[in-house]
DNA sequence: ATAAATTTTTAGATTAGTCTAAAAATTTAT
DNA sequence: ATAAATTTTTAGACTAATCTAAAAATTTAT
């Protein structure tokens, strides 16, 4: 039996390895969990035996192969309740990781898998994140940021780099939900700001800090 | 913050005194929550600190106000999920007890409201048993035990006395589902079994075991 | 009413997960 | 290449929840 602080472990491996394409350090860990460089270092100890994952001290740690498909599996859980919560029970897409942070641990495979059909097998999550398949697969779709594109180009909205809940409820205040079209119809040397038409109709200005938090598929 | 142990003892006080109709005792606690008697007497002294429990050496336990508020909010979000699993991922009612115990301990009352909301406020769950309200009320419903009929009575099924998996698979087996209609067409005194029409249709026979099991309203 | 049986509590140990402080190893900078 | 800075590990202690074994209290039966 595999406890939930393990599970959120190999999460947090999982998210670092993922995002660095390195193996995850003792203090990236740490703080990625918001703990104690010691309290990862005994975790560490504890999944490297139950063989969860790689580990040589000072050298950091990569998933072997049952701790990747634990963490692949709480990923699934996770973005498929985010789903569950947010088109079933209308709840908006800034307010829903943390109760999904808390059903993404319930144990249950039947259960994933009548959720996901109840869904209607969704590929993305409400913030555009692929949700891995029941084989760990993940859908690959070819993004690029907002702040990368040239003037006069169009696009729709796919995802969020960035998470947190003031950007997730500025986008919603400003009608920049998926799906949404914009055209860049100027660039600000300046300050990297962008003006854009959204949607064909509305004309208005994005900072630089938005378009390069902004998933955008041409 | 409360710990899902302590959350699993309130609610099992909570259902041994709703079962006795008295404070219930570190033994009964102790065996519904399958651990030692020396464990319960630890949690009981944790619990009375907290205020949850009313709690006297050798006396036993009563749950004071905030005890029973969260134990009745649990026996909710059981029953609740129940619903769900049952209504909407079409699980069948011997299969989702297990998964509630883990959904029930969800932490967000919006998440609750909205289910609830989902699923159009429902008053009984899938077992026949009165799901709380917000306000922890639940709704009082007269029903007598199948076996205390007398020939000839016409009834409906309600509810369920005991909730074990073989006796609920039998009830399917059987057609023997909420709603259904059964009219005593005999009674057998030698072991007090039953003769009786189900759904105005087809004739069997039930043993005292299930009759004495069965919640019927006339 | 007192002995026997039962129930409940205490005592002391164990495990998972956490912490702080200090030691050891590694990396960075001069 | 060696000193300084940083990272990581060890050591030792703490809490929540559990256990077994034994002691204490209560209840039951004679």
């Amino acid at each position: 039996m595999i406890s939930q602080t393990e599970e959120n472990y190999l999460k947090a491996i999982f998210k670092i390895c993922e995002k660095t394409g390195k193996s995850a350090s003792t203090n990236a860990i740490a703080s990625e969990m918001k703990t104690s460089a010691a309290s990862v270092t005994d975790m560490l100890k504890r999944l490297s035996e139950k063989e969860y994952i790689s580990y040589e001290k000072y050298k950091g740690v990569t998933l072997m192969e049952l701790g990747n498909k634990i963490a692949t599996n709480l990923v699934r859980k996770h973005r498929l309740w985010e789903v569950f919560l947010v088109e079933k029970l209308n709840f908006s897409w800034d307010e829903v990781h943390e109760i999904a942070e808390q059903l993404e641990h319930i144990q249950s495979s039947e259960l994933v898998k009548r959720l996901d059909q109840f869904l209607g097998k969704p590929r993305f999550d409400p913030h555009g994140d692929p949700i891995p398949d029941a084989e760990g697969k993940f859908t690959f779709r070819k993004q690029v940021l907002l702040s990368e594109l040239p003037i006069g180009s169009e696009s729709v909205v796919v995802g969020v780099q960035e998470h947190s809940t003031p950007f997730l409820q500025y986008l919603d205040r400003v009608k920049l939900t998926l799906g949404a079209r914009i055209k860049i119809l100027e660039i600000f040397e300046y300050d990297e700001s962008l003006k854009v038409l959204l949607n064909d109709s509305s004309e208005f200005t994005l900072s630089s800090k938005v378009s390069q938090n902004l998933f955008v598929q041409e």
